[in-house]
This record gives C-alpha cells, structure tokens and sequence, in this order.
DNA sequence: TGTACATCAGTGAACGCGCGTTCACTGATGTAC
DNA sequence: TGTACATCAGTGAACGCGCGTTCACTGATGTAC
C-alpha cells in the first residue's frame, strides 16, 4: 500500500509545484537573480508571506528547479551513451531523444542554460554538480566500451564532460529554434549530429 | 594630425566609460537583468539622470558592453586560427592565447558567458551575432587549409562553430580557476588541450 | 581678440510604485485520550 | 466515536527602502561675428 500524503502536507506540496512552475514560467524572460518573490506569489494567487512556507528565498527555490529540471534526467543520459547500434545510429537517436527532451520541457532548458553562468552562486553550483554527476556517468559507460579499451582516465573523462557540453549545447540550440518551422529544426538536428560525428571519428583514432 | 576632441566631448566619453567600468564590476556579482540604473550611477559618482546623457537603458549599456567585449577579438580569433605549426602546437598556443586574455579581462568574458543565454534579448542577440562573425572568421581560415581541402561548405561552417565553441567554453573553464592555484590551473589548461586534440583528429579522419 | 548667444552634460528635487521582510492572526487539519 | 488541545499553511496589514523616470535648472564649453 502507498503512503498517502495527510490533506494538510498534500496541499502545502502543491502550493510548493505552484510556486515552482509560476517562477519557472516568469523565468523564460528573465534571470534568477531578478525575479522577485511577489512576483511568484502573485501568479499563483497566494500572499507574498505564503512563499516562506517553503523557500527561504528565491536562490533556493532556483535550487530547487535545478534538482527538478536535471535530477530525473540521470537514467535518460545513461540510455543515451549506452544504446545499441553503430556510432551513426546512436548519434542520430541521441540528438532525436535531446530533441523531443526539449520540446517536451523547454523552460527547464532554457532555466538551465541560462542559470549555468548566471548571477547566482548556489544555483550554479548545483547546476555544475549535477553536470559533474551526468559526466561521471557517461565516463563509466563509455569504460566499458571496447573503443575506450585502454585510453586514460583523464582522456575518459575529457570525453565524457565534452559529450555533457554537446549534449548541452545541442538542447540550447533546438531551444533556440522551438518556434522554427519544422525545416529548420532540421537543420538544427543535422548540425548537432554532425558535430557528434566528428566527435566520435576523433574518438576512434584517439589512440592512433 | 590627429583630430582632437573638444573638452566638452571628451569629458563625455570619459563619464560613459566610466559607466561601463562600473557596471562591468557590477556584473561580477549578479546577471544584467537585475542591475540597476541607480547602482551603476552610484559606483561612479553621478547622479542617475546622467545615465540618460549616454544610455537609454541597462539593456543598451549591455549591447555596448558585448561590443567592449568582443568586437576587439576579431584579429586575435583569427591569429588563433591561421597561426603556423603542427596541430599540437597550434593547440598549445592558442590555449595559452585564451588563458592569458581571460586573465587579462576575466570580468568582460564573465559577461559574455553569463549573458549569452541570460535574460536580456537584445544583449543575447549581440552576443550571439558577434559569435556569428567569429564562426564566419574561423570559417574563412580553415578554408584556406590544405585539411579541409574538398570539405563541404556545411561540414566546414559546423567545424568553424564547434571551434569557437570550444574556444568560449575554455575561457568559462579558465575563469573558474581564476583564483585557484597554479596547478589546478594547468590541469584546466590540459584539458581544454585535449579536447582541441580530439577535435582535430576528428577533423582528419572526417573525410576517411 | 572680444562679445553675445547657443548648446548640452550633468544636477537635484520630486513622483508614484513595488519590493522583501516582520508580525500577530485564523481556521482547517492532526493527534491524544 | 467524541472531545479538547496542538500544529501549522496561508493571511493581511504594516514598515522602510530603493527603484526608474520626469522636469526645469545650471554653468562650462562651443560658435558666430
């Protein structure tokens, strides 16, 4: 049997995703460091005070979107580098999967995007821990890759974070073109898949 | 002869100026969409309305922020470029290059990293169409190169991007260790040398 | 060179406004017996 | 099941403050003659 949440600790949880979304929605036109806490309560409809129930400020809250946009990505990234197929075929799902990813939950992208450099410390910090996470996971699946077959530890993991940053910045770019008609998200597709090519014909003779 | 400026113009660029310097410092901390006329006026010791005198807004104080920042480049990117040598050690040079720039200038390249997906349009799309003229510079050079000999214009317009890329991320890489060691510092510096390595056997082999 | 007028960078007062934070509160939910 | 008390998510008034913008101004610099 499930535990189920009290009435009281139910509603406190979606005031809280109220929160989180309304900031999220303001934050595809702004930054972090500007969106005000009024602001955020006045979307949801509650009084200012009601957003210390559960953010101590909004660099909090903004942690707390980071965890939200990036924590349940861990097992997709790892599906990515581990799939089956040549390396062409793994690129093109992968850039498909980073595609549909983005249009399925663009704020969280560009919140990320714009937050990894942005004006407020712990946000980024978490932002980079995550980043990290996500690279220490790709580094153990391309180790088991006869390709990394007895490549360094640092070559492994310069590998693994420059696949981190492609992936990254592929997601910015089909942000970039969310609104394009359709043929030239393609374009955008085609870029990003050639750029992984290059990546992994370099991979391949890295040991030359 | 050079043409001198009158007092009156001359006293004028020195307050702009010092509006830029001022908000630049200002930038270190927190993104453009949270900085303040009153703040900037305030640092250098004028009254806000004087902002008036040299800019509509914090938003066109950044577009000429972008310009202070990158439109000095254009040479250095291109010497990077077309500099002679084997590949290791245009690498190497072109490292060194970005490493003693970012030292030289941390805060304008903070800038640059910060706003490029920050929440200010106009600013992200100067940003984004002076890595437009470098992509197109990087472009232009590796054209004249006997390894991309017989490449197709897209294939070559992806590596020019790629490399411009990797150029940015290596400079936010560096500034990250700004205040680190001398060693860890080198370790940034390797790492962003392997990366170009990789990329560059990759560009080899592209056309096998 | 001197004079009379025009220009304009920077001033300072004033405005209305929304901000973050505090505080004591209310009333529905939870708990102990 | 019923009662008495505790908890605590959300309220609403109040605060002092700094913000962006307006306006008429001043006085040094520039220009025409």
């Amino acid at each position: 049997m499930s535990h189920t949440l009290g009435v009281r600790q139910a509603q406190k949880q979606r005031t809280r995703q109220a929160l989180l979304d309304a900031a999220l929605g303001l934050l595809e036109e702004q930054s972090l460091s500007s969106l005000g806490l009024r602001e955020v309560t006045r979307t949801v409809g509650v009084a200012p005070t009601a957003f210390y129930r559960h953010f101590r400020s909004t660099a909090d809250l903004g942690v707390a979107l980071v965890e939200e946009a990036l924590g349940s990505l861990h097992p997709t990234i790892r599906t990515i580098v581990a799939t089956a197929g040549d390396d062409d075929e793994r690129i093109d799902r992968a850039v498909e999967l980073i595609a549909s990813h983005v249009a399925a939950h663009p704020a969280h992208i560009r919140f990320i995007a714009r937050e990894r450099h942005g004006g407020v410390q712990p946000v980024r910090e978490a932002i980079r821990s995550q980043l990290d996470l996500f690279a220490d996971e790709v580094r153990t699946e391309l180790a088991k890759d006869p390709v990394s077959a007895g490549w360094r530890e640092e070559d492994l993991a310069m590998l693994a974070r420059l696949y981190v940053d492609q992936m990254l910045s592929a997601a910015s770019a089909f942000l970039e073109v969310l609104p394009a008609p359709a043929a030239e998200r393609r374009r955008t597709a085609e870029q990003a898949v050639r750029r992984l090519r290059l990546i992994s014909i370099g991979r391949r003779h890295w040991q030359d």
